[in-house]
DNA sequence: TTGTAGGCGTTATCAC
DNA sequence: GTGATAACGCCTACAA
């Protein structure tokens, strides 16, 4: 049997009250029965239940977070950060995955609600349908990811790195190798954060005065298929690339495998520059250059700022804002070094 | 404010019982009130309290995952199958990670006791503090993947791939190229599917009639830092080997990673075989050739275990028995074709 | 300093 | 069929 406040009251002789403000360390407690009662604790075991405490208090202590999938390495980064950070402010995670499967999303959303999570992460770029309706309406802060807010709700924030800014990076370190026909492999046009790598990618063209030529512009998926299918597609071209600059790594990985499948020496055929800098971009090979995330700092700030607009916070939510991070290259081999244009 | 049946109750002018009834759809409801009220329960935007309903079920339909880290992408495409099977079952999962710290272990124990979880999964191989004494003692189902269970309890069950047979599969498979020189690879001796492995490794060499070297054996970490660090131990013997079997694909990421590195050409001047074929084991340079293991049948075959272990499921858990499910080998390139020995 | 009583949102067991 | 009433385990006024 399960022991309760109710049976250590029987078994010290006092009230469950007592019992109840002992184990909470109250004041109003003689120090004696306190200490008495603290110790038959341990002795019987006692746990204390979360989910009745929750019911009272108004709180379970409870975050949500929301993923597609946890195969992803560098969602797999982020909620571990995330989980940390929630245990160390003695909060917990529930892991709510949707598959990219809006059915899910909207039973994730419900099993949320229900389990009354204090606040809701969701690390998704994908603009799906949960995240700006059903997620808002649960009436709890919602972080957002790497993601922009559509709908700002009161309580609706979003932290994320600056992906134009990892754009201009990765382009402007190929155009400073000396690439000037450069390709962007890009994730679906439904990905907030892909179109704003696309940005920073034609500002750096721009300052460098080259056209964009939307020829050089390819759709992937984010995962390595999609690299692997963009390479055919840039090698027909007429004047293909001799650079490639790609949404994540995993589209970069499955590009340089193709390419390597179709004999081309990287980087002097081919130099290519991923995003997201995960545990495998040193180990590709070429190693990979990569505009690096901070994702620890991503999934700690995201959780940090949840519990921040949770209603016992410090924080004023109308104080909050947005915060974005920014990341950096790191420049392996897949890029090359400095390239003289022919000619 | 939050909708409760009360407020229901005082809309539709019934007691709260009735609601209550209503909502879980008995048969002792009128038709009539029955659909009145489960209208009026969607237009008032009621969600139910999982945490009462808990309290007086006694039991929170959630199941604890204590996962070592999501880093790694092999846990990480087992979580992702627990959670979906845990979703399509109606339980939600909550997430501990320990970060190998027993400190954070222990904690994470304490959390998933205090949120009344009905079982727990335990993704890690390694022999932790956690997981035989504290978990136990939980009362409540424990499933261990891929790790042994060293003390029986009367709920305490594992799911694992034959780490023996898979052992066997990978050196049988460099043996029948020719190699005769295989090293292992092997992880922190704590780690019981690694000395599995090794059994098997050693099982297979016997077979060939091939006394097992010691200094063949060399040990990793599980990470890709750990096979760098391997390779010039073995490259240093004064007679080296020809092939290599890592404990896992990372291990075997990173030794090939060196082997580029020291200018050795793959698979020609080594042969490498990993275990786990996680994402990018096709996607390595030159494609890796490994142990498969069943990922999605693991995190599924380990989230129905618990449930079937559950108190009000239909099994009964003396008759319940381990799970040991068979993995693959997958044949890339790092392995090479065959090989004919010299002379 | 301690005990009593009420309530958090449910479900379940009684009567009616 | 429906409505009181009592639990589940905890916290917290209010009394004593």
């Amino acid at each position: 049997m399960r022991v309760s406040i109710k049976d250590i009251a029987k078994a010290a002789g006092v009230s469950h009250s007592t019992v109840s403000r002992a184990l909470s360390d109250s004041s109003l407690v003689s120090a004696g029965t306190k200490e008495r009662i603290q110790l038959l604790a341990r002795e019987m075991g006692y746990s204390p239940d979360a989910q009745a405490r929750s019911l009272v208090e108004g709180r379970t202590r409870t975050i949500g977070v929301v993923v597609t999938t946890m195969t992803d390495p560098f969602i797999g980064g982020i909620v571990q950060a995330i989980e940390t950070t929630a245990q160390d402010h003695g909060y917990s995670v529930i892991l709510a995955s949707s598959n990219d499967s809006s059915e899910r999303e909207i039973a994730a959303a419900e099993t949320l609600q229900s389990k009354r999570v204090d606040g809701v992460i969701v690390t998704s770029s994908r603009v799906g349908v949960l995240h700006q309706g059903r997620l808002e309406r649960l009436g709890v802060p919602v972080v957002l990811i790497n993601s922009l807010v559509q709908h700002r709700g009161r309580y609706t924030f979003s932290i994320g790195v600056d992906n134009r800014h990892g754009g201009i990076l990765a382009t402007e370190h190929l155009l400073q190798l000396g690439h000037r026909r450069i390709a962007y492999v890009a994730a679906p046009d439904d990905r907030s954060d892909s179109m704003e790598r696309l940005t920073g990618y034609h500002e750096a063209l721009a300052r460098a005065g080259i056209d964009p030529d939307p020829a050089l512009l390819v759709r992937g998926t984010g995962r390595a298929g999609g690299g692997e299918r963009a390479l055919p597609m840039l090698q027909a071209l007429p004047d293909p690339p001799t650079a490639v600059f790609c949404y994540n790594d995993m589209t970069a990985i499955g590009l340089i495998h193709a390419a390597h499948a179709a004999g081309l020496s990287l980087p002097q055929d081919l130099a290519v520059v991923g995003f997201d800098d995960i545990v495998f971009a040193p180990y590709v090979h070429p190693p990979l250059t990569t505009v690096a995330q901070p994702v620890a700092e991503l999934g700690k700030g995201a959780m940090e700022m949840v519990l921040s607009l949770l209603p016992d916070g410090n924080s004023d939510p109308d104080a909050s804002t947005d915060r974005t991070l920014t990341g950096w290259l790191v420049a392996r081999a897949s890029s090359g070094r400095k390239r003289y244009p022919v000619g």
